[in-house]
DNA sequence: TACATGATTTGCT
DNA sequence: GCAAATCATGTAA
């Protein structure tokens, strides 16, 4: 990956997503989440990077859900108010990151499956050295929760609050056209329909790459009409 | 309390 | 292409 860009307008440009943007079903959130821009504050310093793909987990029908069996200690999250954070931990050794959806009470989730780095890639390489800087060092769903820091400290976290250490804000407009569609990945387990529902989002590096450069802003998100402007930024 | 397994990554063949 | 790594979680007992 080539040095980090200076590709992504002036910070103060950007508008924190409002709760209300979560609140709608997984499947929907999942591909407006495509494009906007993951920001995380640790050690007092800030990194951004680019959502490029995700992953929609929704309801108790989903049988591939955590959230099948009902409410448990880990995913409990998932049934409290949408537009904070779900992270678990899985494989004996990695963090994924999920974002909350859906009123209260209907579990539903968005899984953060890669991003493209825009700020901060010294301190994501220092977070995560192993591959640091070859191309698809944040793809995937383990890398980008270890290069962004992220673990059980962090889950239920408030995304809506401007005084966050991990919110999404708005960010590059994404044509649909170069948005892959396809099945989720790692849940062979799941009966059908839910095997094969095409809930998964993807951008290929590439082209995301791209379309930085481009840095064409989405003005407007499909339902947050008012977006909360962003405070104290560097 | 015990046990099977997973929203994965990595390295080796 | 395949299998090891590694442990919290959930389900069963």
């Amino acid at each position: 990956m080539n040095a980090t860009p200076s590709f992504l307008p002036p910070n103060k440009w950007a508008k924190l997503l409002p709760r209300e943007f979560y609140e709608r079903p997984a499947y929907e959130v999942a591909p407006e989440l495509i494009g906007c821009v993951l920001r995380r504050e640790i050690g007092g310093q800030v990194l951004r990077a680019i959502i490029c793909e995700t992953e929609a987990y929704q309801g108790q029908d989903d049988q591939a859900c955590h959230a099948r069996g009902g409410p448990t200690p880990r995913c409990q999250v998932m049934f409290e108010e949408a537009g904070h954070a779900y992270i678990y931990f899985t494989y004996g050794m990695h963090w994924m990151l999920n974002v909350v959806c859906e009123e209260k009470g209907t579990p539903a989730a968005v899984l953060i499956r890669a991003i493209y780095p825009l700020d901060g890639l010294e301190k994501m390489q220092e977070l995560r050295p192993r591959l640091a800087g070859t191309e698809s060092w944040l793809g995937g769903p383990a890398k980008l929760t270890e290069a962004l820091g992220l673990d059980r400290s962090m889950n239920g976290a408030d995304l809506c609050d401007p005084e966050s250490g991990l919110r999404v804000e708005t960010g590059i407009y994404v044509p649909s056209e170069i948005i892959q569609i396809t099945p989720r990945i790692g849940i062979k387990y799941a009966p059908e329909p839910w095997q094969s529902m095409h809930w998964r989002w993807v951008v290929a590096y590439p082209q995301m790459a791209d379309l930085i450069g481009q840095a064409r802003i989405r003005e407007n998100m499909p339902v947050s009409k008012e977006t909360l402007p962003l405070t104290g930024l560097p």
